[in-house]
DNA sequence: ACATATAAGTACCAGGTGGTACGTAATGAC
DNA sequence: GTCATTACGTACCACCTGGTACTTATATGT
């Protein structure tokens, strides 16, 4: 689609492409325990050599910002989409506490949170996207109790903000515990007391 | 009280003593957003060289340890204490709240939730020494729980050492936030809401 | 005065980091 | 075939990391 004119490419074919080192940087940073991944452990795995990652997203921060909205896309976005699903607002917890204690993807945690945890490490760039996915969760999370506090079958006492603010860190320090190796029925026991007060 | 006896000691005095470097580096670790603080950074700060500091110390694993202990006896031990007071339940859980979201001493965050927080990255030494901090802080947590069933006002249905864990990770959480910037009495709100079930 | 003992710092080590200059290989156009 | 065009990787850069061999400074004992 991107070459569909008869004037063909000239040159060497390219042999490497962008999603695949995006795909490999992503479990990389995923999967190990401390969120410090070097490009060149990220090149030894995609099996491309470093200027060809450097040609592809210019810097370690293109690259882990990249990362982050493949992530966002992968990831959040299906959360995100379960809260504005056609169920009950206590359903809608339920199914919080069942992705971020029992579901496979949130196995080694979230990156997200951790890139957050860590975000001094990364570039202006990728520390903005951070910013901006955290600003639209919590949007997210916000408008979820406001929708529940009109339609739902009870009123809600505390502010949607506060309640918004409160799932937001409770999650983060859920599969947080799930990333440092509790076992998923702790984490489902505390994540249930916590959620607890908004029912 | 080191050397009372009549046999004074042989050689070039010492200028540099190790309090002074564990101070240093105890501030540095703590202050500095990352726990990412090499050790020629705390050399530069201590104005110590670094073969000094390595004949203090050992390693970077000793010289963490150090600072770890240090900061175990300065800080989380009057916090420790603070359970065995001579005071309520519900007045022990404000204390709690009062310190982790006003307390200048956490104004940057605790030390020792940092350390745990990025634990991969220090050595065998002081990885055992968080983990034992962490078994203590629980027991002592666990132990405040009992007796507030047996004595307290009211009986507890959850299991102490359930309320224990709850406890102390929503005390990180309400730390980490410190750490990152948000205000008092945003962590304040949160976390007290998050204690109001343990009530 | 001189030897001995101790503590301190200079100057280095190998290895890893993010990042790049430059030669090379593979294609289409002519 | 020859040439321009493009993708790619080798081999490097300066800098920083934890850690150390070796020299030097300062004291006491005789």
């Amino acid at each position: 689609m991107t070459s569909s004119k008869g004037a063909t490419r000239r040159g060497r074919p390219i042999t490497r492409n962008r999603e695949h080192v995006v795909n490999t940087a992503m479990n990389a940073y995923w999967q190990d325990d401390n969120a410090a991944v070097s490009v060149n452990a990220i090149c030894a795995l995609a099996k491309v050599s470093k200027p060809s990652l450097y040609r592809d997203f210019g810097s370690e921060d293109g690259l882990t910002t990249a990362v982050l909205d493949r992530y966002a896309e992968a990831v959040l976005e299906p959360l995100k989409a379960l809260l504005s699903s056609p169920s009950t607002f206590d359903a809608k917890l339920d199914a919080m506490i069942d992705f971020a204690s029992q579901d496979s993807r949130m196995a080694t945690g979230c990156l997200f949170v951790k890139m957050r945890a860590t975000r001094s490490r990364f570039g202006p760039r990728t520390r903005s996207r951070i910013a901006a996915i955290e600003a639209d969760t919590l949007e997210g999370y916000a408008h979820f109790f406001r929708e529940s506090a009109v339609g739902g079958k009870k009123r809600y006492e505390i502010a949607a903000d506060l309640a918004a603010a409160y799932l937001y860190e409770q999650m983060g320090l859920a599969v947080s515990q799930r990333a440092s190796g509790k076992s998923p029925e702790s984490v489902r026991e505390l994540f249930a007391l916590a959620l607890s007060v908004l029912r």
